[in-house]
DNA sequence: GACCCGATAAACAAAT
DNA sequence: TATTTGTTTATCGGGT
């Protein structure tokens, strides 16, 4: 039950309502999952007197309704709000209580008394009228199971009448009704313990003369094909138990084989995996019980002689000594229960994962799945942030990029609903993956649910984020309003972002900054107010880096504007930079007419941005510059049109040191401008010292 | 085993 | 002068 308790258990407020659907259904009338889940109600043993509850339980809660309905009026009327009806948990505090103290046969009287307290809130009358027609339905079901069962058991005696005295038929079904019965205490054992637990944490009250009964009301919504099952495992299961031997006997069958199935449904836990051979996983309480006289030593807290409890450990030499320990060391006291809230949150927080993973999972194979399928094109344009925190960019998300967003379900699941700079589902599905080969090339959106599933988790753990510095410079600045910033808002960036780089600044400084030079993607603009970095995205996705010892610096051009107006996130660059365009593009033209490039005017080349165009032209001097001979490239400063312009700014020259190598050098070196300092980088050229 | 890539460290230079 | 910023290179480890 406490395993149940724990994987619902979202909260302090959550465990309420989780108390309430693990030992009461007048709130938690849902439960569907535990009630499909292997209860263990022999249905062949309801009963008249089950049906009499069931109708009692009814009327109790009509009267109740009409009693809340009435109070609700006057609470309308007078404007009168219960004192703990903003407080969730102690609102649902007393109506579960009563309810899961008198689940059976709750009486007009104890309505009454719940509808005095004056603690119950629309909704808690709601839930109790869905509890009504839950039982109104179950009701039906029950009379109809019944019916059949007693049908079953008429034509049984029949048989045996016919077939003249059977003792082990009838020993069969004494023996199932015992087995029945000791499961029904067992259960009932558990569930009080389990109220005994939430009164303990303060979850329950219970009041004062009120019977603390662990029955359970019937399992609403388990059908009669569900308790016949139920009934095949414990009849199965009946020959073992009957040898452990029970002084439950006196147990009422009757009546408590109805109430019993609340139990089995709210402690099981829906498995289906968990059943083998027709039998029900050792999660369930009742199963462990069982467990533990079937299989001794399958115990989820017995292995290896050494007792499993959380922090406990301790040597037993056998079950039984396990099994006093069990009962001494961590019977039912305020250490146990606090174990057990801990071992909820793990189990709580490891299922949470699980899921994620789950989905992730589902994601990927989704997202491989349609890219295998679909005809593999280039890199996706500007796939950048689409972030809903981020509206530029959400505007200037490519649509394309979205079915590379394949995990749209996680999003639900970790709505982000924080500032700019958090790492959205979306903002952050295109960080390549760390130490990927696969994302050399080509960056592939990774799937969403990464980051922005363990945004908080890096926020807070001193964990290592999986991407690289590269990525995740790239993700800082695209996420920043202007897609750009400096070295230090990027340092800030990651130590927001990432617990992992609250430490061992320098060493991690230190690798933004390399990448910073080293990677073609990542821009450096200057402007009157400083430095600042951008991204070339089209870049970033071929990962390309500069390549050592080239001259790496270009300068840009007072028309650079034209060709970047159309990329927003260059905006502040191009209001910066003076002398850039006409000379590039002159150069460039000349240098491809040079080479026999096809020329790109700006527009030819659509909408470029500063990226694509430099991309393109890298593209096409890639191309041609392979055939170059590239002994002459380095050694002239204006080799490269951008470079040859300098005034300061843009870090990256779009030319590939490699590609500008050869005869475009020559075209441009007219263009070289008398500050250009590019100088330095081509000393460091022992080709370009020749020519020097 | 070769190769590629990312991370890291270090040296150096320029700018602040 | 100290710090920050930027560049470059070398090395190492992991992955292909």
């Amino acid at each position: 039950m406490m395993q149940e308790s724990g994987t619902e258990t979202k909260s302090n407020g959550s465990a309420i309502q989780n108390g309430s659907s693990g030992g009461n259904h007048l709130l938690e009338c849902g439960g569907l999952r535990e009630g499909r889940s292997n209860g263990e109600t022999p249905a062949v043993d309801v009963g008249a007197a089950d049906l009499a509850h069931v109708q009692q339980q009814q009327q109790a809660l009509q009267v109740a309704r009409q009693l809340l309905l009435q109070q609700q009026q006057q609470q309308q009327v007078s404007g009168l709000k219960s004192p703990k009806r903003n407080d969730k948990q102690p609102a649902l505090q007393v109506p579960v209580s009563v309810a899961m103290m008198t689940p059976q046969v709750i009486t007009p009287q104890q309505m009454q008394q719940i509808l005095q307290q004056q603690v119950l809130s629309p909704q808690q009358l709601q839930v109790l009228l869905q509890q009504q027609q839950a039982l109104m339905l179950q009701q039906q079901q029950l009379q109809e199971f019944y019916k059949k069962q007693q049908e079953q058991l008429q034509l049984q005696l029949l048989q045996q009448q016919h077939a003249g005295k059977q003792p082990k038929e009838q020993q069969q079904v004494a023996t199932q009704q015992l087995a029945f019965q000791q499961q029904l205490l067992q259960m009932q054992q558990l569930q009080q313990q389990h109220l005994l637990s939430l009164q303990r944490q303060g979850l329950l009250t219970i009041q004062p003369g009120q019977p603390a009964l662990p029955l359970q009301p019937l399992a609403q919504g388990m059908i009669p094909t569900e308790l016949q099952q139920l009934w095949k495992e414990v009849t199965s299961a009946h020959t073992t138990e009957e040898t452990t031997g029970n002084n439950h006997s006196s147990l009422d069958l009757t009546t408590t084989c109805v109430s019993s199935s609340a139990p089995s449904k709210t402690s099981l836990i829906m498995n289906p995996h968990a059943s083998t051979n027709g039998q029900l996983s050792a999660h369930t309480p009742k199963r462990e019980s069982l467990s533990h006289e079937e299989h001794p030593h399958s115990h989820p807290l017995y292995g290896h002689g050494v007792c499993k409890w959380p922090g406990c450990e301790a040597v037993c030499e056998d079950f039984q000594s396990f099994l006093k320990h069990l009962n001494s060391e961590h019977a039912l006291d305020d250490r146990s229960t606090a174990q057990c809230r801990v071992q909820m949150q793990v189990v709580q927080q490891l299922e949470l994962q699980l899921a994620k993973d789950k989905e992730r999972l589902q994601a990927m194979m989704t997202h491989l799945h349609v890219k295998s399928t679909e005809p593999k094109t280039a890199p996706q344009p500007l796939n950048l942030v689409s972030s809903v925190t981020l509206s530029k960019s959400a505007s200037e998300a490519s649509p394309q990029s979205l079915p590379h967003t394949p995990t749209t379900p996680t999003a639900p699941i970790t709505p982000v609903t924080q500032g700019p700079s958090v790492i959205t589902t979306t903002s952050m599905h295109t960080v390549g993956p760390i130490r990927r080969r696969y994302s050399d090339k080509y960056n592939v959106p990774i799937s969403s649910a990464d980051i922005a599933q363990n945004q908080e988790f890096y926020k807070n753990a001193e964990v290592r984020p999986p991407f690289t510095y590269a990525s995740l410079i790239r993700q800082a600045i695209l996420e920043s309003p202007e897609k750009q910033l400096t070295l230090n808002e990027i340092y800030n960036w990651f130590t927001r972002m990432f617990a992992y780089f609250r430490r061992n600044a320098a060493t991690w400084k230190g690798a933004i900054r390399t990448n910073l030079s080293l990677h073609k993607c990542f821009i450096r603009v200057e402007d009157e107010f400083g430095s600042f970095w951008t991204v070339d995205d089209e870049e970033f996705k071929r990962g390309r880096h500069i390549q050592r010892g080239r001259p790496r610096k270009y300068c840009p051009d007072e028309n650079f504007d034209e060709l970047v107006a159309h990329n927003p996130s260059l905006i502040k660059n191009m209001q910066s930079s003076h002398a850039y365009c006409a000379p590039l593009n002159a150069a460039l033209q000349a240098s491809m007419a040079e080479n026999s490039i096809p020329l790109y005017t700006t527009a030819s080349m659509g909408n470029p941005t500063l990226g694509n165009l430099a991309s393109a032209i890298r593209e096409e001097l890639n191309g041609a510059m392979e055939h170059t001979n590239s002994n002459e490239s380095d050694s002239s400063p204006g080799r490269s049109p951008m470079q040859a312009v300098h005034p300061v700014h843009v870090k990256e020259e779009p030319l590939d040191p490699e590609e500008a190598e050869g005869p475009l050098s020559l075209v441009t070196t007219a263009n070289h401008s008398p500050d250009f300092d590019h100088d330095r980088d081509y000393e460091d050229e022992p080709v370009n010292e020749d020519m020097e």
